[in-house]
DNA sequence: AAATATATAGACAAAACGGTCTATATTAAT
DNA sequence: ATTAATATAGACCGTTTTGTCTATATATTT
């Protein structure tokens, strides 16, 4: 049972909260011991650095992407409503994140090619999510490869980035008309 | 005609080098000013401020991405050649760059909705980026609006993210061979 | 030749950065 | 009750940040 002020647990809310509002690289850790409340001690105590903050930031946001998206596709039955159920839960969430976009892909952008193990929780995270669309996509489509696992990935991974460009969820509606268009040719 | 030194230039040339292989946030005006070998007051006379230099970083590379893209598609005579010609300079463009990536996505990530000016260069490159793929979609699909013009577009985007990601040219040749295999059917 | 624009060099400032360290208080386990 | 782990508070460090300012040199234009 953690403690009741348990510093190490409001540091990761809070530091995810602006990492993902602010961006990784323009919150400082100063920030985030002000708004935690938490004691500079602390961060160092149970996180050792910032990016092993960003790090633990990366696995808690992917445990919470696939708990919130199977929560969310539980409501439907068949394959092919799961397929398109999770353009519906991506268009939920950017709408509600105010369009902020993707945070893998966006901490991505900010770090390069400057810290290996991020981009391993970043590449995991990916790779599970394409792992998905397989198999949704091999049920539904019956086609190629190409077409059972990348067209549902690719579009649902542009429909990401998109959405966040144009601050509007059409690319994301889009995506799912052509998804559905092309599995009732 | 430039001046010998031409240090306006030179800082463009060296903060274009910078802000793309290192990103934005973390380079530093002072690297800056130590590769181009130019003054710091050149630096704030020709661009009045970093934030400026980024503005100024964004629209050359929007000037030059296009004059590529043409050059390339210009060795082509249909547009079906041309449609799938740009995920063949797609490839070529993001091995070439070690899959740095788009330099408008990885700005965006990087300055959030912290500036205005920036976003409104990256809406406006993507956008013209997208009536492009709708000229050549039209012409090539024949089908819907959604299928004609962004299922091109999307994945298009989603293979310049993903190949960032995986480090790898796959999701441009998947992005390729779907397009290809909707033409043929 | 004189005047103007642009160039370099670099000191300086105020703030923010990640991180270390000391001191002290509180909580939990033995 | 004593010990050990974890907590807060905040001084301190060296570095880096963007930006301003002064001084001086070099081109270019008139």
């Amino acid at each position: 049972m953690a403690t009741k002020s348990d510093p190490k647990q409001k540091l990761l809310d809070t530091a995810s909260d602006l990492f993902y509002k602010q961006g990784y690289n323009t919150t400082g850790i100063n920030q985030i011991l002000e708004e935690s409340g938490a004691a500079k001690a602390s961060l160092y105590m149970h996180y050792g650095s910032k990016d092993e903050l960003g790090i633990a930031y990366l696995q808690n946001a992917r445990k919470d992407w696939f708990a919130n998206l199977h929560a969310h596709n539980s409501l439907y039955s068949t394959n092919k409503e799961k397929l398109l159920g999770c353009f519906d839960f991506l268009e939920k969430n950017m709408i509600a994140n105010d369009f902020i976009g993707c945070k893998f892909i966006n901490m991505l952008s900010e770090i390069g090619n400057s810290n290996e193990s991020m981009r391993a929780e970043i590449l995991a995270h990916k790779s599970k999510l394409r792992s998905l669309f397989k198999a949704l996509g091999e049920d539904v489509f019956m086609g190629d490869d190409a077409i059972n696992t990348d067209l549902p990935y690719l579009l649902f991974e542009g429909a990401i980035v998109e959405s966040k460009i144009y601050k509007n969820p059409w690319p994301i509606q889009a995506a799912k008309a052509i998804i559905n268009a092309l599995i009732n040719n």
